[in-house]
DNA sequence: CGCATTGTTGACATAGGTCAATCCGTGTGG
DNA sequence: CCACACGGATTGACCTATGTCAACAATGCG
């Protein structure tokens, strides 16, 4: 869901963008990769009509890799504001042939990446969309470690989940009142509160 | 579509499966890295309800990792017959820490994998049906080099294409024959041949 | 305070799923 | 060498989850 973790490299320059700027275009040539120092990115694919996937989120601390160093992949772009230090691609590319241990982190957190691919090509591929949207939840309001409960980010809206399950606005809005209506979670002005994330899991498990 | 390429590393102890033998199963404990030395094998995850995605094939040459070397998370099966070289994790994991080379080289092929998913994440989350075996047949059977036609491996049923998809078998059928209708493939036996690859280019694009 | 953007809700349309019958190719036994 | 049986594949009739279109409500910005 989010990217890769830091490795320790150089402060390069930095620069910020405004609320929705594209930062980094699919099929652009890809000299720098970016790590992110404040603020979030939503990353996305697009098809020529318009459709638009979001492959995941980038928030502070994580990195957006140009993949093979020709292209960029995807596309990014700054929700709110968001402030970026550019490492070129060489830099990296360097460390990983000469440091070992740099280039097995970056392996290991580029694994963890495709596991949570493996299970978003099973989420959308053969869930459901009342199950997709409570993956969603369970992901963005349970954190890893504690069994805590954060709100899910006001920054992303209703489009954003739409783009990010493969659903439409109308679907994840009609889904919210009825998780809300069954007491999963609460609404408060964007953000979502996560009321019952047994259940939650329940539903994404079993297709309750 | 296919798993990552060889390093040169030992011939570990080979192993061969029969058809459809489950050789690895999500959440099992995973020592072992399977090097396919000859036949094809599915990687899927599934639902309790038995839902199933199929993450990828793997043919000769290509690696199964177990990622993050706790749990492999995907099961795989063999298609026809298998034959793997177990190639022991820790013994990867340490010719990584210590060759910078070995380890760039896995982490080159993890990305390309990674690239690849995202293109199947915008498939399965925002293409149609027709669109999406367009696209298949076009990564099936095609090979990137020259512009050369390969029919879509027999081996490969009607159930792993919609597995593959997030269709159901009858949807793939009719797209089939549809497909065939339009004089875009031919169909004999099992085997699909493209007849043009422009056209079907053109419908994974568009939405034609 | 009022416009503009985002979210919610409803009525209706449809792509694709489900269930069921039939077909076809291959393998088997007589 | 043929009948028969079994597992896929195909096709059809019908159903439903989700998308589409449209009206309206709520938020938040200038």
């Amino acid at each position: 869901m989010s990217l890769t973790q830091p490795h320790n490299h150089p402060a390069g320059m930095e620069r910020s963008f405004g609320d929705r700027q594209e930062f980094m275009t699919e099929d652009t040539p890809a000299s720098m990769h970016f790590h992110v120092v404040s603020g979030g990115a939503r990353l996305f694919k697009s098809l020529p009509d318009g459709r638009r996937q979001i492959i995941g989120f980038a928030h502070k601390g994580d990195v957006l890799p140009a993949y093979p160093c020709t292209h960029y992949h995807y596309s990014a772009e700054a929700m709110r504001t968001l402030r970026v230090a550019c490492v070129p691609a060489p830099y990296l590319r360097h460390l990983h042939e000469t440091s070992p241990g740099a280039c097995a982190a970056s392996l290991r957190t580029t694994r963890r990446l495709l596991v949570g691919f493996h299970n978003r090509l099973l989420m959308l591929g053969r869930q459901t969309a009342r199950e997709r949207l409570a993956a969603f939840l369970i992901g963005q309001g349970t954190r890893m470690g504690r069994g805590e409960l954060w709100p899910v980010d006001p920054g992303i809206s209703r489009a954003d989940i739409a783009d990010f399950l493969g659903l439409t606005t109308e679907t994840v809005s009609r889904l919210l009142s009825a998780f809300h209506r069954e007491k999963l979670i609460s609404r408060e002005r964007r953000a979502i509160h996560i009321l019952d994330p047994d259940r939650l899991r329940a539903i994404v498990a079993h297709s309750e």
